[in-house]
DNA sequence: CTTACGATGAAAGGATTA
DNA sequence: TAATCCTTTCATCGTAAG
């Protein structure tokens, strides 16, 4: 591939060149041109200032700053949305944000363009910080006119109509922030339109490239009309944006089992196209809205939804973004038993008939009680045959709450690490031993990948990487993905790990080293900490990664939590954006290195 | 210090019914 | 179509006991 800057975003190296101890890709020859030509899109920078106030709120700030905006840009930002809408704030960043050359600093610019300007040239746009880049006396920019104009500017770049803009200034006062503006058009549509929300059929799991140079446009220039029946989540999404819905039944691209259903092909935006290939994981059930973000930042790739319950017996629902292709995927061997009969063959014996339970539900990270089995034995005890209805509802509700399963007479019990082990597909005791407590097994365990559903995704890259893979692996858990990869038959050459909880890394270092792994696993801990020069180091000395994936904390959007359902923007959750700030800067240094 | 336990609902989607 | 019901959900926090 020619030298191509990542479509979606740009950034500066601090270090000139390079190492180019390598070849900066696998041994394999990987075809990434497969389906069309790829053209190049140059989208320019827009015109930015720099805002000199610093910031008030430095946690706020150091959040911003640990994503890998710029200081100068998080200040601006915040200034200009206040603090209290962090969703204003990460989409001024990345709406406007520019290019820092700062290389002390390994500043990281991100630039989302509000043009479509194919003839412009992308270098012009590169400016120094000597241009006039950070000149308040660019005329044409955007930041620099009236407040009145500035906050108009605003709105109608996130996406509002001039008409909307106005309303809202009228309505609010003058001296209204951008963040109230906002949020006021957002409540007047939410309004007006609460109904019209059920788009006519899910969109195409593809996007032709036409359809994505107009989404894009849609996405980020819009100063036509508004039209009706729209909704807008928190986020300036589009509004003709019609948000992802979750597929029902939610099969992805489809089944090993039925494949004439199967999808073998399709066709992924431009910026999403490899190398490296990506692989993203989350809750599906997340607060609205979220897929929609993250499909958007990760290259604008269709979500896949896969409930992990057509893979075992037990369910999983998640979405995953990945480029990987589709076609000639094929399931983990052997394959794992698909009902709780099966897979908990002991428990067949106390089932009684009036739990029609097949599959459990997801495995989280806490446990049933042992006082709650207790209730409930002692509930059932006092009838000989079966219980009447309402006991066999509390019964029920319990079970499907907590996924007990029935291990004696009126006896339940809470799944064993072990067993939770095998029904997400990892080797017996993966989990135990190492000083590794009861508790945080159940923990690492609830928050890791099924892994016969990823195998099925990832099943595609053997014939891609005979000779095996380097494989970048953000948030890596208990190492779902290094297992699935393992388990294929496909060699890991080099692993780099990122993950947080050091008895997540000693459980991935423990199952390494005893699978006699002949590649190498280096490790890091903290994904915030995982800087740009780190990366080009390992890049260089690595040669490259073929694979990014990375599932990254659901916490803020799992709907178990009761206290901080904060969305994407949540402490935990929002570390999302340092998956595609690494597999950004991956892209493109590889894309550089060639 | 660790571990176990109970209390803490909402949001979203699907299914059913009116 | 709209209203209603039903089900599911990679969790967090404070407390008590060891």
């Amino acid at each position: 591939m020619s030298d191509t800057d990542s479509h979606f975003s740009a950034l500066r190296m601090g270090q000139g060149e390079m190492g180019g101890s390598s070849d900066g890709g696998s041994d394999d020859n990987i075809d990434w041109n497969t389906e069309d030509e790829i053209e190049i899109e140059k989208y320019p920078v827009s015109c930015c200032s720099r805002e000199a106030a610093g910031p008030s709120n430095t946690k706020l700030f150091d959040h911003f700053v640990g994503m890998g905006f710029s200081e100068k840009l998080v200040s601006r930002a915040i200034n200009e949305n206040g603090q209290e809408n962090t969703d204003l704030i990460l989409e001024s960043l990345l709406t406007y944000a520019a290019i820092e050359d700062s290389p002390q600093e390994q500043q990281i610019g991100i630039v989302l363009s509000v043009c479509d300007n194919a003839s412009s040239d992308y270098e012009e746009n590169l400016l120094d910080d000597s241009s006039d880049f950070d000149s308040d006396s660019d005329s044409e920019g955007i930041y620099n006119p009236s407040s009145e104009e500035k906050k108009m500017t605003f709105l109608t770049e996130m996406g509002y109509t001039m008409n909307e803009a106005s309303i809202a200034m009228e309505r609010c006062g003058a001296d209204a922030s951008e963040a109230e503006l906002a949020d006021f058009i957002c409540a007047h549509q939410m309004s007006k339109a609460e109904d019209a929300l059920l788009p006519e059929e899910k969109p195409l799991p593809w996007l032709s490239v036409d359809d994505f140079r107009k989404s894009k446009k849609r996405k980020f220039l819009r100063y036509d009309s508004c039209k009706r029946n729209t909704i807008r989540d928190k986020k300036p999404m589009c509004e003709d944006d019609e948000p992802i819905r979750l597929p029902n039944p939610m099969v992805g691209f489809g089944l090993p089992t039925d494949s004439c259903s199967q999808l073998t092909h399709r066709n992924l935006p431009e910026p999403a196209i490899g190398p490296p290939y990506f692989y993203y994981e989350n809750v599906a059930l997340a607060p609205k809205g979220v897929w929609d973000t993250i499909s958007r930042f990760l290259y604008d790739v269709e979500p896949e939804f896969v409930d992990s319950k057509y893979f075992c017996a037990c369910a999983r629902k998640r979405g995953y973004v990945h480029n990987l292709p589709i076609h000639n995927r094929c399931p983990l061997r052997p394959i794992p038993p698909l009902t709780i009969s099966e897979a908990l063959p002991m428990t067949k014996r106390w089932w009684p008939n009036w739990d029609t339970r097949t599959k459990l539900n997801c495995i989280q990270t806490c446990v049933g009680s042992a006082k709650l089995t207790e209730r409930i034995r002692k509930a059932l005890e006092d009838y000989d045959g079966e219980p009447p209805l309402y006991i066999q509802n509390y019964v029920l509700n319990e079970c499907r709450k907590w996924n007990l399963v029935w291990v004696g007479r009126n006896k339940l019990a809470p799944l064993e690490p072990d067993e939770v082990e095998m029904l997400l597909g990892f080797p017996r005791n993966h989990t135990r031993g190492g000083g590794i407590s009861r508790t945080d097994r159940y923990k690492s365990l609830g928050n890791s990948f099924q892994v016969d559903t990823v195998a099925y995704h990832l099943s595609v890259l053997k014939d891609l990487y005979p000779g095996g893979i380097s494989l970048l692996s953000l948030f890596s858990g208990i190492g779902g993905a290094e297992v699935a990869l393992y388990r294929l038959g496909i060699p890991l050459k080099n692993v780099v790990s990122v993950e947080i909880s050091e008895v997540n890394r000693t459980i991935v270092r423990c199952w390494w080293d005893q699978t006699n792994q002949k590649g190498n696993l280096i490790d890091f801990a903290d994904i915030q900490q995982f800087t740009a020069e780190k990366l080009e180091q390992l890049i260089s000395a690595v040669g490259g990664f073929d694979l990014v994936v990375g599932g990254s904390p659901c916490n803020n959007l799992a709907g178990s939590n009761r206290y901080h359902r904060d969305g994407l923007e949540g402490k935990e959750s929002s570390l999302f954006y340092h998956y595609f700030r690494v597999l950004d800067l991956v892209k493109s240094i590889m894309s550089k290195d060639q």
